[in-house]
RNA sequence: GCUGAAAUGGCGGAAUCGGCAGACGCAGCGGACUUAAAAUCCGCUAUUCGAAAGAAUGUACGGGUUCAAGUCCCGUUUUCAGCACCA
């Protein structure tokens, strides 16, 4: 071809995405005649540093997807929205003193133009942002749904509190000891807060996992975070005329329990102080602890520390022994019963506790040593010194135990559950209105539906307080209206909710988003749930995708939406790193900004490279020489017109590779195995080169596979050389032909005694059978066996043959 | 501490079922083009020995199974991730 312009990629891409905007190439369509398709990417916070590199990972990863499908003749919903509540904007709209939603306004337009730039296959007629209260009033309505149904509640309790952030923090969000936004030492601090009562769900959270395509460590994450474990509670009987029931999954050992500990915030030290003689001791031992931050718990957890209660006693149900009891912190209050029984040889814990103290080891699981170490193999060992459970193995052990205490009437079996509620309430302005008002008279009420949304007001101050308190609370005017019951005088809730809230169900709203009635009419919803693929970070993994999951079973139950699960298939991308393989960080100043790629490079090479990087589930350090070379190979892709041929078909030496290209990218993509898609085609150019010309028909093809991930360049070139007759989106997807995939001879290795001696063509026809006479027959083969017997041949078709001698 | 994943050239990585290790790219070296440089095109590029043909070694380390091991088994080291007293 002549005439060739020099490939611009800052021209090409403007154009093109200026054309899909115009024509709104990417809407999903009304109609729902055809199959459906709904990928997801999480939508971004909207944050004042604008797109990071990491973003377009995850976004070209499912663009790809979207765009082959598409191709293949779906109906694509490819969405996008802000998640713009929260922390940073309104630190920003504090220090500057711009209300909080002009920032976000203004953040959302940078995004938007930054997302577009990137030429990614969004449908932006249905954008969204939770900050817009025709948004936030649905999810003021799912909260009521929930309170309605007896699954939000407020209560005084001791929280995660953030001193740095002046807000309090649910579980998920508190690691190390730290909070997960700031870094900051989180402590610990008695306030009312909002719950959710999410351990409700956790067995069906769990359940649910058995029907989705989740990749493993994501099944696994969510299923060590709800933590079920099955076992039995049991009662003993104390010296103070009271019951003392503990929760345990080894009532197998109870003939081994040798004393019994209970937490130091157990209620019986209060309700029978009088008998015990030490309590000054115990209590002064109960003020250490609360003292400690989670963060020095955690660190000395392996020196064990505690009390034993002089002046109460417990009696084994099983041997009739007396045990002492024991106050310590290695039994926490949350979780079980709040007391244990001690089984030092089986548990290891209770072995180290033991062991400090000098109090008795009994073994009556026989297989180890229990001098040495506990023994807490629940497979192989049989039980001793049990009486009538001598002889059993572990499984069988703890059903005839729990037998028999249900037939005494001191134990039943019991399942527990890791999972906390969910601390719903934020002491925060920019976040969405709980729609409550506290009536002296009625209680808590719920605004009436017809009342939502309940907008934000405009405040003075959006600064947090030490006090605890939201800063609506100081809004008197908002803050002071009528109970929606009585009439009478009531207060408005001033928490917020969480960032979370607008996030749990925004993939409901992408299918229609614009309904005044319903957050989405049940007809679309049926069409289009679930999400058929969600790809996000595994940092969400006990968060949001937790939290989403938990609030669409719900609506589910409640008959909202037709699915019982969000989200079908659930894959994850792996961080990009600083070229100093260190984590990208201002203070580092390893941070890479996409813009300043595009405008070198261009849009195509920057998602090229970022799908051609390396595994996409891996963390990768960024390489601007690496980006580079994505980039020529788009300029060697561009040249290829300069060598282009007038003839339609495929050639007939190109076949073969052609087709193995087809088809290794229609995998590779599905796969998600973009980095070899890539490679493949890179070869395949090669091999165009090497030839010197390509066909039109070859060209054809290979825009077709490259226009998903390069979609301007190859719009283009179509274009130029009227490849089609319509754009590349509107194309099929091409199919690769079978036979054109079977060669007349393959080249295969040729080993002696397992070492490669060489390479030779042989018929790929060639059978196992056949093997022995062909190959003994080559001269090649005697001159390599050099006489020696041979004691046998091996032959691998299209591999290799293995000549023993 | 427990659980899980991983370890391959100078670098990022590939190898789908136990079957030719190092595809593809980066960096490097050489050549062509050019007054020159850049760009581009072509070639080379795991290590050691060798002029070459070729040979030996080689997928964190030590063993093993197999005609054949990056891949399977046992042990060790290191890195990353998750959980962190959940009875």
């Amino acid at each position: 071809m002549n005439n060739i312009p020099k490939y611009d990629p800052a021209a090409v891409e403007t154009k093109w995405q200026r054309h899909w905007n115009e024509n709104h190439s990417f809407a999903a369509e009304k109609s729902h005649d055809k199959p459906k398709f709904y990928p997801l990417i999480e939508f971004p916070y909207p944050s004042g540093a604008g797109l990071h590199v990491g973003h377009p990972r995850s976004n070209t990863a499912m663009d790809i997807i979207a765009r082959k499908r598409r191709m293949e003749g779906y109906n694509v919903l490819f969405p996008i929205g802000y998640d713009a509540f929260g922390l940073p904007t309104e630190r920003y709209a504090i220090k500057n003193h711009i209300h909080p939603s002009i920032v976000t306004k203004q953040n959302i337009a940078h995004f938007h133009a930054q997302l577009q730039r990137l030429g990614f296959s969004f449908d932006y007629d249905r954008e969204i942002s939770t900050t817009d209260p025709k948004y936030y009033k649905w999810t003021q309505w799912i909260f009521l749904k929930l309170f309605e149904h007896g699954l939000a509640y407020k209560m005084e309790m001791p929280i995660n509190w953030c001193p740095t952030c002046k807000v309090g923090l649910a579980n998920e969000e508190v690691i190390n000891g730290k909070c997960e936004k700031c870094g900051g030492e989180v402590v610990r601090r008695v306030k009312s807060q909002w719950m959710l009562k999410i351990t409700e769900y956790a067995q069906k959270l769990i359940d649910g996992l058995d029907d989705v395509d989740f990749i493993e460590r994501v099944k696994v994450q969510q299923r060590n975070w709800i933590g079920r474990s099955e076992g039995a509670e049991v009662d003993f009987h104390l010296s103070s005329g009271d019951a003392l029931t503990v929760y345990t999954t080894r009532p197998d050992t109870l003939f081994g329990a040798t004393y019994m500990v209970i937490s130091p915030e157990h209620p019986l030290i209060e309700s029978r102080k009088e008998l015990i003689k030490n309590y000054d001791e115990v209590v002064a031992y109960r003020e250490a602890a609360a003292r400690k931050s989670d963060f020095e718990r955690t660190e000395m957890n392996k020196d064990k520390t505690g009390v034993a209660i002089d002046g109460i006693t417990a009696t084994n149900p099983v041997t009739g022994t007396q045990i002492p009891v024991w106050v310590s912190d290695y039994v926490l209050m949350g979780y079980g019963t709040g007391a244990i029984m001690a089984v030092p040889a089986h548990d290891e814990r209770d072995w180290e506790f033991a062991k400090k103290f000098d109090l008795p080891i009994i073994e009556v699981v026989a297989g180890g040593n229990v001098n040495e170490a506990a023994y807490t193999d629940i497979q192989d060992g049989v039980l001793v010194n049990s009486e009538f459970l001598n002889g059993m193995k572990v499984a069988e052990a703890k059903r005839a135990i729990i037998d028999y205490l249900v037939s005494k009437g001191i134990g039943h079996r019991k399942i527990n559950f890791k999972l906390r509620d969910w601390v719903f309430s934020r002491q925060r302005y920019w976040g969405e209105p709980i729609p409550l008002v506290k009536c002296p008279c009625c209680g808590w009420v719920a605004l009436p539906y017809d009342q939502l949304p309940l907008e934000l007001p405009e405040v003075e101050s959006y600064e947090p307080t030490d006090n605890g308190e939201s800063p609506l609370a100081a809004m008197t005017d908002w803050v002071n209206t009528t109970c929606p019951k009585c009439g009478g005088p009531a207060q408005r809730e001033t928490d917020t909710m969480p960032q979370w809230a607008g996030s749990s169900w925004y993939f409901l709203r992408y299918i229609d988003p614009f309904n005044d009635s319903e957050l989405a009419s049940m007809e679309e919803m049926k069409y289009w749930l679930p999400v058929d693929w969600y790809n996000g970070g595994m940092e969400h993994t006990t968060l949001h995708l937790l939290y989403s999951r938990f609030w669409h079973r719900f609506l589910y139950d409640i008959g909202v939406v037709p699915t019982p699960e969000p989200y079908q298939k659930r894959t994850s991308h792996g961080m990009i790193l600083g070229g100093d393989g260190e984590k990208m960080s201002k203070s580092r100043g390893n941070v890479i900004n996409p813009d300043d790629i595009v405008d070198k490079l261009g849009a195509d090479a920057f998602r090229l490279y970022e799908m051609f990087m390396g595994a996409f589930d891996q963390a990768i350090p960024w390489s601007t020489e690496g980006a580079q070379g994505c980039r020529r190979f788009l300029d060697r892709v561009w040249r290829m017109m300069e060598f282009m041929t007038d003839e339609e078909g495929i050639s007939e030496d190109m076949k073969y590779d052609v087709h193995a290209c087809i088809k290794k990218v229609g995998e590779d993509y599905e796969r998600m195995k973009y980095n070899t898609a890539i490679a493949s085609m890179m070869s395949l150019v090669n091999g165009f080169y090497a030839k010197g010309s390509v066909t039109r028909g070859e060209m054809r093809v290979l825009m077709q596979l490259l226009n998903p991930v390069a979609p301007h360049i190859t719009e283009e070139i179509n274009e130029l050389c009227h490849l089609n007759d319509c754009e590349l989106i509107r194309n099929a997807w091409p199919a690769y032909d079978e036979s054109a995939l079977v060669k007349a001879t393959v080249e295969i290795a040729l080993q002696v005694n397992g070492k490669v001696r060489g390479r030779m063509d042989v018929p790929a026809d060639l059978t196992r059978e056949g093997a022995s006479e062909y190959f003994l027959a080559l001269d090649e083969v005697q001159k390599l066996i050099a006489g020696k017997p041979v004691k046998k041949l091996i032959f691998v078709p299209g591999r290799l043959v293995n000549i023993v001698v």
